[in-house]
DNA sequence: TTGTACGCGTTATCAA
DNA sequence: TTGATAACGCGTACAA
């Protein structure tokens, strides 16, 4: 069968559907992008010949016209880290039906990555940008600031918002944690981490707070890495832990990898949890509910930040300027068996 | 202070910076894309007046007069499971300094919905696409079939792939994982699978031939569900699956969640593993190794698909043609704590 | 090695 | 409600 048009690139254009439906391109155009616009006669002959052709649209060549492409960037640390998996998932939801489409960047926990990564998606004119944490590099914040499209900041909550903030504060969770073990009852509280970003070291500093404040500081109850954190590094970090400080009776873990690899080394050296050692890790994956002994954990909104960051996105586009540019969502304490005493 | 440029849009074009460091516009387009082409000085002038007018360059545009995007379509069933982040992160790695960018969308598991997002991935013009498995709908095997760009299938092998394919065999891992479990000495050996998928599907065919040819296979000892998979999942199906088979001794489950969710069920009831049951998992997610008892897993290549496919991707697109279409990187058999039996 | 002229497929403007 | 026409910013012959 020959091509139908004469077009160079053999797939059919606007023009060949206006053509064969006999109405002008702008009507097409409408057509595909506000079919109100178009009479219901117009709009089912072009709907036929769009059909008989097999046309479909060439979203570059409209990103061009438009001087805006469809698109929304986000820009995450890491997806296989299951928080920011989550995040996305979210983002997603709040998609919704919208006809846009995500963008999606891995920094790597890199300032300079964020950067380059930034430079290239606003390349592409993204019709807003979704980015995590309040950590830019100066250069990363100028661009933001100079992007003509809104920018969510999302993960944290902060005192200069670029544009929108959607989080909670992680030292306030920090200092949550650290005070429920010592109501607990526990006295040699440690603080174990991995990776230590930004968010990490802020729950940190919380944790360090509260825990100075109830007079049971000690230096030598926190273990910290950079090394990204893993179930099994989890395991490491308590021997570390327990060889600085052998009378540790509690730890909050940074996250809840981390919390398992102390769980599952605590069984396996024969510490009772929580008799002998309390356990809470961050976050509260699925998993914290689910294991033996259960874990106690703060529970983040990620997927609450992903939903409503898009929901604000969206608005934003829509010419939309919100209230509030920060959004606290809050966290929330689950107690469950590792830190329930039994004496 | 006023805009240099006369454009409607007030961002520089690529006709200024030619203006403005005196030479062609083709001569800059060249030394952005091909520096080599372009004499060191001319690139110097060049550069100093992108520096100087804050030049960057609209992709859009681009995409749009090379008839093609600079991006490499990718599409997964799940990001919240770490199976699938892990193989996006080694396409990334895979991707290494090239100029592509991936574009990655999310079916849900979903044959509709891997239609839907193909069409809207496809009017971008990417420059190749990688799918997830190889039971795509006859429509969007058509659509594939039909895009004028390489087309790679991951995480499966298969006889009849619509271009390249990397991955493994789903029904030997399963065969794999049955037949470890009845040299071990289990009897009454139980599958527990959530989701589902095809690929699911097909490693509870190959568990159900090799306990068949043992004839050891029992209905009773399938438990399965749709549901999406999780920790505490694992521990609710393994209560089922003990009420239908309470002499059950062992368990292949779909997954590394599954697993652990059963290990975590088993402690809480006091079923000692591996003497009462052994159980073992599928992936060899990292937290395997770490367990207490440690559990046993089939290492699937996930990293190494993503990375392998990428590199695939790119060769084809530079136009070399692979002399195999199928790239079967196996699995690894991985026996740990959770089913060395001790008489 | 460099430059000119034109085309890419769509949308925005403005008039009808 | 509809349509003609001029951008949109870059790549690519082709020529020099």
């Amino acid at each position: 069968m020959k091509p139908k048009s004469k077009r160079a690139s053999g797939k059919p254009t606007i023009a060949d559907v206006a053509r064969l439906s006999g109405v002008g391109t702008t009507t097409v155009s409408r057509a595909l992008r506000n079919p109100q616009g178009v009479s219901l006669t117009l709009r089912k002959q072009i709907n036929a010949a769009i059909n008989q052709l097999g046309y479909t649209l060439d979203r570059n060549a409209r990103a061009l016209a438009a001087a805006r492409a469809d698109t929304v960037a986000v820009l995450v640390p890491s997806l296989a880290n299951s928080v920011f998996a989550e995040v996305v998932r979210g983002l997603y939801v709040g998609l919704g039906e919208s006809q846009f489409q995500i963008q999606l960047g891995n920094t790597h926990y890199s300032g300079i990555e964020e950067e380059r990564l930034l430079r290239v998606f606003l390349s592409q004119r993204p019709s807003a940008i979704v980015i995590s944490g309040i950590d830019q590099t100066p250069a990363a914040r100028k661009m933001l600031q100079d992007a003509d499209c809104p920018v969510v900041q999302i993960m944290e909550t902060g005192p200069d918002p670029i544009g929108l903030i959607v989080g909670f504060s992680h030292f306030e969770g920090g200092r949550t944690a650290a005070r429920h073990l010592i109501k607990s009852g526990y006295r040699r509280i440690g603080f174990i981490g991995a990776r230590m970003d930004p968010r990490s070291q802020r729950r940190l500093a919380g944790y360090r707070v509260e825990v100075e404040a109830a007079g049971l500081y000690d230096q030598r109850l926190v273990t910290t890495t950079p090394a990204p954190s893993s179930v099994s590094l989890g395991s490491q970090l308590i021997r570390e832990a327990f060889s600085k400080a052998p009378d540790l009776d509690a730890v909050f873990c940074n996250n809840d990898d981390i919390a398992l690899g102390v769980l599952f080394e605590c069984a396996r050296s024969g510490f009772p949890v929580p008799d002998r050692i309390g356990i809470m890790g961050f976050n509260d994956l699925e998993m914290m509910a689910a294991a033996y002994p259960s874990l106690t954990s703060i529970r983040t909104p990620r997927f609450e930040i992903g939903v409503r960051a898009m929901q604000v996105v969206l608005s934003a586009i829509a010419g939309n300027l919100e209230k509030h540019p920060v959004v606290d969502l809050g966290f929330e304490l689950r107690v469950r068996e590792s830190t329930k005493r039994n004496d």
